[in-house]
DNA sequence: CTTTAATTTCAGAATATTCTGAAATTAAAG
DNA sequence: CTTTAATTTCAGAATATTCTGAAATTAAAG
């Protein structure tokens, strides 16, 4: 990725701005898009000069991607420098944020969710409507947990294959 | 809700980091919990003193979360002041909000990444590996797309049965 | 051990976002 | 039409986030 041409400018902004409405910050999107399109691995001076940010923002925001599990390093014999390089397939890409999402997001509501029903049973609060608001969300999450623990470790093929027979399997369910 | 229980307020803050975990900011997050957990409708007046803020913040929060669709406005007779209110079914709540994420992000998503691969058809780029990458996007997103455009019209009860028959529809599709 | 390349840390600058409070506008009531 | 309550707009303050550049650290090479 010596030089970037005008498509993939345009996908790299455009992957940093998503990233922004995400809760993400634009560098740390825009490396991964770089590393997505990249053909080999890069070494996070390359990603300086290329993406004109400094340095460190480099390094902060690898460490970043890393975190998600989304990069990870890789090593070219005769040099000591780290290469960065992130997952090809997009199915596996996607259920690695997934993942991390839950982990960071969904887990810990579920369990803020728990411990106010708890709170509210032990103090007997009278509130039943408060409790039946926050049961109904406690539901949910956990049903929607259930459901993705169950299909999350499909593999890609299973994932396509789900995907293009969604119409039949909804009508062979009689839920449409 | 003239005072939060301390459960209330657990809840209330907890969904406003979540908020500003998914791009939303803290009052907008904080404003759909409170009516979330309200037993009735609440003015901007009723808001503002409840969650101590700007009258004028919270006058442009309401207008986001109807933006979003998740606040409709309600009247109240012999009252000329706006009450607020959020739908009560939580998947129905979530679908509203896939819907609006896939409306303001997928989809221009999917429209950039056709328009690069039609820029690159028309001149004829011969970068074959950023064509394969963008492509694998593209497919990810409008099957991600298809599969959604089938399931979201759903009605709940539709969601908890599929949900509920998660393990069980997989094993009869042999993909697990 | 010394040199040097690579990387990380971190204080503070730059920027973006959110929020406030005053002023302007809107619209209902009389 | 006038009064007044309700709402919105908006400039700028407050805050939070992101980013930079210099200094410190790490670690490979010799």
């Amino acid at each position: 990725m010596p030089e970037l041409s005008p498509v993939h400018k345009k996908f790299i902004l455009h992957w940093g701005e998503m990233g922004t409405r995400w809760g993400i910050s634009r560098t740390v999107a825009q490396i991964h898009a770089l590393l997505y399109i990249s053909p080999e691995p890069l070494t996070a001076e390359e990603i300086t000069t290329t993406l004109s940010v400094a340095r460190s923002n480099v390094s902060i925001s690898i460490k970043e991607l890393q975190s998600w599990g989304l990069v990870k390093n890789s090593h070219v014999i005769g040099d000591r420098r780290d290469h960065f390089e992130t997952m090809k397939d997009v199915w596996e890409m996607f259920r690695v944020v997934m993942d991390e999402r839950k982990r960071r997001e969904v887990d810990p509501t579920i369990a803020m969710l728990e411990e106010c029903l708890e709170e509210m049973k032990e103090s007997s609060d009278p509130d039943s409507h408060t409790r039946e608001r926050l049961g109904a969300l406690c539901e949910f999450f956990t049903t929607a947990h259930d459901w993705y623990q169950q299909t999350s470790r499909l593999s890609t093929a299973s994932y396509r294959k789900l995907a293009g027979m969604g119409g039949m399997v909804l009508r062979a369910l009689k839920l449409v």
